[in-house]
Formats: C-alpha cells, structure tokens, sequence
DNA sequence: CGTACATAGTTTACATGTCAATTATCGGCA
DNA sequence: TGCCGATAATTGACATGTAAACTATGTACG
C-alpha cells in the first residue's frame, strides 16, 4: 500500500484527523457486511431490504401510514417510494387506501400475506443478529451503541 | 408505539437480543446519516460515490489496476463495475487498458483530470469528516473503532 | 492436438436511490 | 367565488446494486 505525499501531510499536521476518518470508514465498511448478509436473508424469503424495512415499519405501527410518513422514517427519499410501494401493491403485500378528508394523502396498509412473510423472517432475522454481534460482549454492544447514538447527535 | 406480543417475548427470553439488535440497528442508522452527506458532497462535484470511490482507489494505488481486482476492493458485485467503468471512462476520468499477457484482463488506469477533481474534494471530505465526527472525543473514535473492528473481524 | 474446466468481463433484467419537474388537492384570503 | 401558494404524490431520466446467463481467453490434462 502506497501512503500518498497528503495522506502523510495530513497525519502530521492534524493526527486527530486519522482517527475521526479511521472510524467514519471502519463505520461504512462494517454497515457493508451486515446489510449484504441481511439482503442476501431477506431475498431467500422474496424481499428486497427496502420491502423488508417498509414492511416492518407498518407492521410495528399496527395502522395504516401515509405514503410521505414512511418515506420520512425511511430516509428514503419521495420519489422512490412510489414505485416501491407499487410493485408491494403487486405483490399483494400493501393496500393502498385514499384519505376521505384530505383526497391528497393515502394511506398504505399491510396485508395478512405480508404480516406472514414478517413471521417467517422473524426467526431467521434474530439468528443473523445474533451471529453478527457474536464477537462482542453484551457490554461491549452496549458501548458500541452509545458512541453510534452520540455520533448520529449532532446530524439530527 | 406499539411492541408487539413477539417482541416481548423476545426481551424476556434472550434480554441480549435487544442489545444486539439495537447495535446493529444504530449501525444502519448512522451509517444511513453519513453515507447521505458523503453523496451530497460527491454530487456537488460532479461525482457519484461510487465514483469517487472507485477514483480514491486509483489514487491510492498509483497505478493501474484490473476490473475485477476493484470489484474486489469496493465490495461492488462484478456485473456493477463494468457500467461503472463506462461512465467513468465516457466523462475521461479513467481510461481502459487491455493487458498484454493476459489478453483477458483489462486494466483501468486514472486520468490527470480525475486527479484534479480529486484534489479539489481532498479539503471538504477531511472538513466533513471533522464536522461529523465533531461529536466524540478521540478516544472514543479510538473505541469506536476498535469495537466496529471487533463486530467485523468475524465476517472475514 | 483437443477437450474440459477455470477466469475476466460483459450483457440483460429488474429493484432502488437521486434529482427535477408535474399533477391533484387543500387552505387562506381578496 | 376564485386565485395563490403550500402540500401529497407521481412521473421521467439516470446511476447503482443484484442475480443469471453469456463471451472470450487461458490452462491443464489426456
């Protein structure tokens, strides 16, 4: 590995500077792993991760959400949930219900046949969580999401 | 919010269950939080993050490399590249090189052009990463690390 | 030599994330 | 009533991530 001529600038002007991009990158790169594994999980079972996410967060709601309320806790951003929650309307997995008092908004409400395909992830999920977190400590998972909590603070 | 019946069970069952889904869950989130600036930037300057990520690699090593050995370095499954590598090449940032030898591989070697838009990035990437990590000590980047190393080291 | 297998890249098809622009509806206010 | 700006959602264009199938080249082995 060639350090470049900046890179060695940079560690000897700022060394605090190698240890906040040390940790950004460890950040991007451990997120990598586990999202691929969790991906590769949810498509044995026919779901996308954003499917999964969306299915989830309605399941967890019990009631039906307006499209632009899950975009938000999605962090996804508008455009794309339309043609999301289209191709989970063809999979029979969402409803889509206008609002009567406001005929702008409508609402997406999760099906039986996608609260079972929940239900058989459910297991398989907690294993993966499971398996990935094993290398750490109860305490040290504590830490871990102190210091994510504290990092993620200041964004909000 | 509603919690659900399953997820009761779960916390009285394995209490560690909650501890290790709420780590990887922060993991995602914040990571969701810094991966969406870093693009921002990116766009501003006329790069994707793949982009940028493929080009910091370039750098990085100083010469030319094969398709695949990217594909490799960026976790980009191999399908990815080749597109990817089009419109790198197609803006002049990269330029494909067929190897002599091995008439199979192709190497991809960075442009002078690609390098000035680098250099214009280098500032503004150490000034976000300084304004994102703003939040922890250097210790704690240090713990940081140490634990996404730990969480990781199994997945190898 | 020549067949079988392995490797490097590409193509195709589809789901997603992003931005800019558009449509439908609401609410307020003259 | 009727216009105006704001809000909810969609559409279109493009870049990316993913899986399966294909092409071209290399290598091993009989």
């Amino acid at each position: 590995m060639t350090t470049s001529r900046l890179q060695q600038e940079i560690k000897k002007k700022r060394p605090f500077e190698a240890v906040e991009q040390e940790a950004l990158l460890n950040l991007v790169r451990t997120n990598d792993q586990i999202s691929i594994r969790f991906g590769r999980l949810f498509r044995e079972h026919g779901l996308t991760p954003a499917q999964y996410n969306i299915l989830r967060i309605l399941r967890g709601e019990g009631k039906p959400l307006p499209i632009l309320e899950i975009a938000s806790r999605t962090l996804t951003v508008v455009p794309g949930i339309t043609g999301l929650i289209d191709r989970l309307e063809q999979a029979g997995y969402v409803n889509r219900v206008r609002c009567e008092k406001d005929r702008r908004v409508i609402y997406v409400a999760i099906t039986e046949t996608a609260l079972g395909r929940l239900a058989e992830l459910d297991e398989p999920v907690a294993d993966l969580h499971r398996q990935l977190a094993c290398g750490l400590t109860a305490g040290e998972l504590k830490e871990l999401s102190r210091l994510l909590e504290k990092l993620r603070g200041p964004l909000a």
